[in-house]
DNA sequence: GCAGCAATGTAGTCGTTGACAACAAAGATG
DNA sequence: CATCTTTGTTGTCAACGACTACATTGCTGC
């Protein structure tokens, strides 16, 4: 009958697992140390052993939220072609699709990074949001973006597909709209870059 | 000694003020109906008559929020001056300054606007949000912006704003950023729909 | 190998919470 | 002024997060 052992051997990682589906299938509000423990079959203080209090689940979840994260819009970097352009509508698709699948993740993640003090979540986010970077420098560099500082440039963009992305997570915009509202805001991007060199 | 009669008399309004309170202080989570009760003086089970559950008061204070922020719009947007690009400016001010004091109130109009039903909650919303289209439909009367449907033009707009609020409450960026952050996004969004019509 | 120790899981408890039911007081209405 | 409705109170329940004491397992040095 497979008795259980004593010790579950692979504790942590299921926790977060079970947690990361509670999370996206439920919300946050939803998410109960002790329903996690009944889930994956141990007692309701053995999640304690890997996570001191609840908000420790929380910023774990966080930050393996921000490594997948970087894994996807990396992947999506990587994967598009060669353009500026193509890279640029890619990455922007990658965020926004992560964001709208994982809203309740998202807002954990930001909302992580405000009170979180070791660094370890910083350092995660900045993994994940050095791939924006790097579009920027090459838009940047193939004259398609205006020069200045990539950071300040960039957070214009970031700011404006996150929007979106929260627009839609709102019920404010359908789903069906995303696709046109981040070409248009790409166009736009791009081409209000294009007046301003030109002024 | 002013005996506290057992008919509060206006125990809605104060729960609602005394929810407020603690939202923006301590955040959504931090919010329980037995502490407001005991803040405002009544028994735990008194806020039961005016709100069914905890989930009714979330959406009663995100109806309130939609309120407030209309009439925030609709200030800026009267007090400002009479050109395109100074009360853009001045809404998105104070669309961002509402979304960073507020932050987690607004996160709850967001969430409240996807489950509730009655409509109550989306009637508001559109009340607070027809101060942005009614700034779209103006800039492209004046020929600042290119012309199109409000809704899809203005939605960009509309989320670069929100994005902008999300990484300041996100800990992104500075809340010293802001103003040249928003001033940067309007910049290239008047400049960007130049470029479109030029094109 | 094995003694002792650290790591990991269990059982029990406490205070708090949201939800609910039964009851009480105050107003409103005829 | 009798009655009905509204509004507040008390009491209870199950679930939760946090904590403590204890049990089992695996690892490390001798």
């Amino acid at each position: 009958m497979a008795e259980r052992p004593y010790h579950h051997g692979n504790l942590r990682p299921e926790l977060l697992a079970a947690a990361e589906r509670t999370v996206r299938e439920r919300g946050v509000q939803a998410l109960s140390l002790r329903e996690l423990a009944r889930d994956v079959g141990v007692s309701h203080a053995a999640p304690r052993r890997h996570f001191p209090d609840r908000q420790a689940l929380l910023d774990a979840l966080a930050e393996a939220g921000f490594a997948r994260l970087g894994e996807e819009l990396r992947a999506a970097f990587d994967g598009a072609g060669e353009g500026f352009e193509d890279r640029l509508g890619a990455v922007a698709a990658a965020y926004v699709r992560f964001a709208t699948e994982d809203a309740a993740l998202l807002e954990l993640m930001f909302a992580g990074k405000k009170h979180e003090e070791s660094g370890v979540l910083h350092a995660a986010a900045e993994r994940a949001f050095a791939v924006m970077l790097e579009l920027i420098a090459e838009g940047q560099a193939q004259g398609a973006l205006q020069p200045g500082d990539p950071e300040r440039v960039g957070l214009v963009l970031f700011a404006t597909i996150q929007g979106i992305a929260a627009l839609v997570t709102g019920g404010i915009v359908a789903p069906e709209q995303v696709r046109e509202l981040v070409d248009d805001a790409i166009e736009r991007f791009i081409g209000g870059s294009h007046a301003a060199r030109a002024a």
